[in-house]
RNA sequence: CGGGGUGUAGCGUAGCCCGGUUAUCGCGCCGCGUUUGGGACGCGGAGGUCGCAGGUUCGAAUCCUGCCACCCCGACCA
């Protein structure tokens, strides 16, 4: 396995791949800027996919599916949006190859199958979906479309990052119409809150609420909301936003129902998204230099049981010892790992399993029989006890809940602490370039003080609060008065 | 697309400035044996178009030219 990791702050990003990659969970592919998800990563993808699939359906949603190619006058029906994606676009411009006459055993694009009108691979599906919608809204009946979709996008960014900013990323994406106005700024506020629920609540990152502010708004929507979380190296990660786009899709792609009057309206939409970014999110929120720590609730493996012996025999007894432990925790519905490989030693496993965050950690071995006991190890914590064996469903039970809860208030101290008030721009510059973390400050509401802080610090309004109290001041920066303090912070 | 850097075995690298036997070392991999309560050890073994294409030279990983790929810093972004 090599060397320690190092998180040291100049090094944060070659501490991130590292862990990425020794972890296990993906590594780059032969493919520009896309990423391979490993078999690892990809259980806790699915974990979370379950959870979030659970929690739309509790809010009346039902999953569906559209084409990953769009037809690009569709592409450019609502112009904000096709703007916004314009620069980052995978086009598809022909079908079909033909063997290269000038050197045999290669292939070349046949330019006789050129498609008369170009094919978008879907950056997001706004588009697609609503000129689908179109077909399904006649009537007031017919509303709301509460509809959900887990799909493959791709964004030609110039610079990619493992789960960060991948060409290619897995993600939802939640498409909704409706009759009025408030209730389509009510589904877009709800799920910004199931986002921030499944954000503490299972990944145990904490999370701020907020709106986005208009430069940093989705392209084609009225209201941007969003969760922002705090990594460890000071930087904001923008971890799941929740759109208001009013009627401008409705509008591009003539989407409109006739209301209980009889009268013609167009519609209301929202969309909303979570991505694979989660997991880099997770990764940078809970690990420390010993690998990764993920928390119980998304943990593929939460318990991994690790056998010590000498002889066959000893084996066998030791089997015999934790068989009823697994087979009592899996009835239980804990996810457990007997490591009964024999081609690696036990020292070599216990930081194989701290190196892929496994939460718990149970080792056997004779002296455990002779004693009538196991010891159990807390990877959060980094601490192990020996307890009796018949603790051992009380003693995971506790630590599964505890773990998560630990997780949680580490992450939340932390952010608490990285948050900071400033009311004067020098204050400010010196805490965005000293410190890091968010800097809550008064601001004029203008583009151009925005843009001016943005060029001179590099910082970003990643939200105005929505819990946040109101209280007047004057803009850090243009010293015009202010009626709200909103977060700023360098992002990825 | 601008600025900088790097390409040598699956991974990480030495050698390059100053050309000269069979290209260095570590990890990993394969075999045998001893080991197994915190990343085992010994012995044996496999694995290379030195990024690609030209050029200079008796001779190129090393010098020259062109190309390609990747990484980092900007701009762009979930």
């Amino acid at each position: 396995m090599g060397k320690k990791l190092t998180k040291r702050e100049d090094d944060y990003s070659k501490w991130y791949n590292e862990l990425v990659v020794k972890a296990d969970l993906a590594e780059n592919s032969s493919v520009r800027g896309c990423m391979v998800i490993k078999p690892y990563g990809y259980a806790i993808w699915e974990n979370m996919q379950k959870q979030l699939d659970q929690m739309f359906k509790d809010t009346g949603h039902q999953n569906a599916y559209f084409p990953l190619f769009v037809p690009k006058s569709l592409f450019e029906a609502e112009e904000k949006n096709a703007e916004g994606f314009a620069k980052e676009c995978a086009i598809v411009t022909h079908y079909r190859l033909k063997n290269d006459t000038e050197n045999p055993g290669k292939l070349v694009v046949d330019e006789n199958a050129k498609l008369e009108e170009e094919l978008i691979v879907r950056p997001t599906s706004e588009a697609i979906i609503w000129s689908t919608y179109k077909k399904w809204i006649q009537s007031y009946r017919d509303l709301p479309i509460l509809i959900n979709q887990w799909a493959n996008v791709v964004r030609w960014e110039m610079r990619t990052r493992l789960f960060l900013r991948t060409a290619e990323f897995l993600w939802q994406e939640g498409h909704t119409a409706h009759e009025t106005k408030n209730e389509a700024v009510e589904e877009a506020i709800t799920m910004n809150d199931v986002y921030a629920e499944f954000a503490q609540n299972y990944m145990g990152m904490p999370v701020i609420k907020g709106i986005k502010s208009e430069s940093e708004r989705f392209a084609g929507a009225e209201e941007t909301y969003c969760i922002e979380a705090m990594m460890q190296d000071g930087k904001a990660l923008q971890a799941g936003t929740s759109h208001f786009l009013g009627q401008n899709f409705a509008k591009a792609f003539d989407v409109k129902y006739a209301n209980k009057n009889g009268d013609l309206d167009y519609v209301w939409a929202t969309s909303w998204g979570v991505s694979t970014r989660l997991m880099g999110a997770l990764i940078m929120t809970h690990s420390d230099d010993n690998g990764l720590v993920l928390p119980p609730k998304l943990a593929p493996i939460q318990v991994v049981i690790i056998p010590i012996y000498r002889s066959e025999e000893e084996f066998n007894l030791v089997c015999n010892y934790v068989d009823p432990v697994i087979k009592k925790l899996k009835s239980k519905g804990v996810s457990v790992l007997f490591d009964k490989r024999d081609s690696y030693k036990p020292g070599y496993k216990f930081n194989e399993h701290e190196i892929k965050g496994v939460p718990i950690r149970i080792v056997a071995g004779p002296k455990d029989i002779e004693s009538s006991t196991l010891e159990i190890f807390r990877r959060d914590k980094m601490e192990k006890e020996t307890i009796d064996f018949d603790k051992v469903y009380s003693k995971v039970d506790f630590l599964i809940t505890d773990i998560q809860e630990n997780l949680y208030k580490k992450a939340q101290d932390f952010t608490n602490s990285s948050t900071r008030k400033a009311d004067t721009f020098e204050e400010f510059k010196e805490l965005i370039n000293k410190k890091g973390g968010f800097v809550s400050a008064h601001w004029d509401g203008t583009k151009e003080s925005e843009e001016k802080i943005k060029r001179e610090t590099k910082a970003t309004i990643r939200l105005i609060p929505i819990d946040g109290v109101k209280e007047k001041g004057n803009c850090i920066y243009s010293k015009k008065p202010s009626q709200q303090r909103v977060l700023f912070a360098k992002a990825y």
